[in-house]
DNA sequence: CCTACCGATCGGTAGG
DNA sequence: CCTACCGATCGGTAGG
């Protein structure tokens, strides 16, 4: 019943405030980061909020809430994200490259978030979610700029190239195939690099 | 003990061949498929092959074995593939296609393995393995055949942008996501398109 | 390759 | 938010 004005006091205290849901979704994004996302268990997240294993269910109905609130969670981290880098960019170029840092500076900070998001596009029979990942269509828009006079089937081989580097190298990264088969000292730095070679691919197809 | 002929009976009979073993690992790809890697079960399989739970322990170890057997198959395969396509390819342009055509299509034609391969990258203490991933060097020799004249870092930064194109496509591809958000009614038509992209720009930057 | 079983853990609920 | 509990399922083993 003590009013704490003190964050400090970490684990293995019961959760007597409100702050009992956020401490679920951590604990969850962490085991599901650990074990995956269909076997991690909300008795285990339970048990690292320092709650007993019912009490996660005064604050979603089920197991499945707990992930689809963390889809929801992560499409608005990846849109704030890449709405930020598409502001960044000066130039068509320039966005392209920023949308792509970030779409894989977002996996690597949200692993668990990144792997809920795609994994669950064809595994589950989805009902509506009240979140888009609207930041696909800032890629979409950014080679649109890229490719002013280019024909719609230009422009979508352009979407398609760009969102499978970014993605397979946001991959082999978080899995660390990257790291294991070629080492990977500076991914930032290697990203775009390949950025550059997927870019400058599309320099005489315009015209 | 009759020995049979015909292969047409199916499911639900118990074997008591030599195939058990096979049928055990066809079985847990389905599973791995439907349920994830980590959250499928050895009791299901042996289900699904018509055999007691405690049948599989007879060929396998313990569930690890049956994950590490499916892993080596996987590498095998793929590296198969990955030869067939090397030779197929006429030019240095033409090899490096068949090779992304061929890694794309083992990943749709073995999602289970696929996702097996590259999910276990930096999930366990691997112990070593009697099998490797040699198809990956395909993709080196195909890189430098396209860039002769080329630096290390410019090799490396061509690899990097195909593998992860590569990748990136095969697990879009298999997670449904390119399929839900654009369409995706040829997606070998896609690829090759996608990766002519890539490659051409490639054409300015050996010399 | 089977029956029978072990201890552990799971998602979820009853009833405060 | 807790204790106590349910039925189901898990990986794995004993002992034929």
């Amino acid at each position: 019943m003590a009013r704490d004005g003190q964050k400090g006091r970490e684990e293995h205290q019961p959760y007597h405030h409100g702050d009992l849901r956020v401490a679920l979704l951590a604990a969850a994004l962490q085991l599901i980061d650990e074990h995956g996302v269909k076997s991690f268990s909300l008795k285990d997240a339970a048990k690292m909020a320092g709650v007993s294993t019912a009490a996660p269910y005064r604050h979603f109905a089920d197991k499945e809430a707990v992930i689809r609130a963390i889809l929801v969670e992560g499409y608005e981290l990846f849109n704030e994200s890449l709405a930020e880098a598409y502001a960044k960019g000066k130039s068509p170029q320039g966005r392209i490259t920023e949308l792509g840092v970030a779409y894989v500076r977002f996996a690597e900070q949200h692993p668990a978030h990144f792997r809920v998001m795609f994994g669950l596009a064809g595994s589950a029979g989805d009902q509506p979610l009240d979140a888009e990942p609207t930041g696909f269509l800032l890629l979409v828009e950014g080679v649109e700029a890229l490719l002013p006079g280019a024909s719609g089937e230009q422009h979508r081989d352009l979407v398609v190239a760009c969102w499978s580097v970014v993605h397979g190298f946001a991959m082999l990264l978080i899995d660390g195939a990257l790291e294991a088969t070629m080492g990977m000292p500076d991914a930032e730095k290697q990203l775009r690099r390949t950025l550059g070679v997927m870019i400058s691919g599309t320099e005489n197809a315009g015209h």
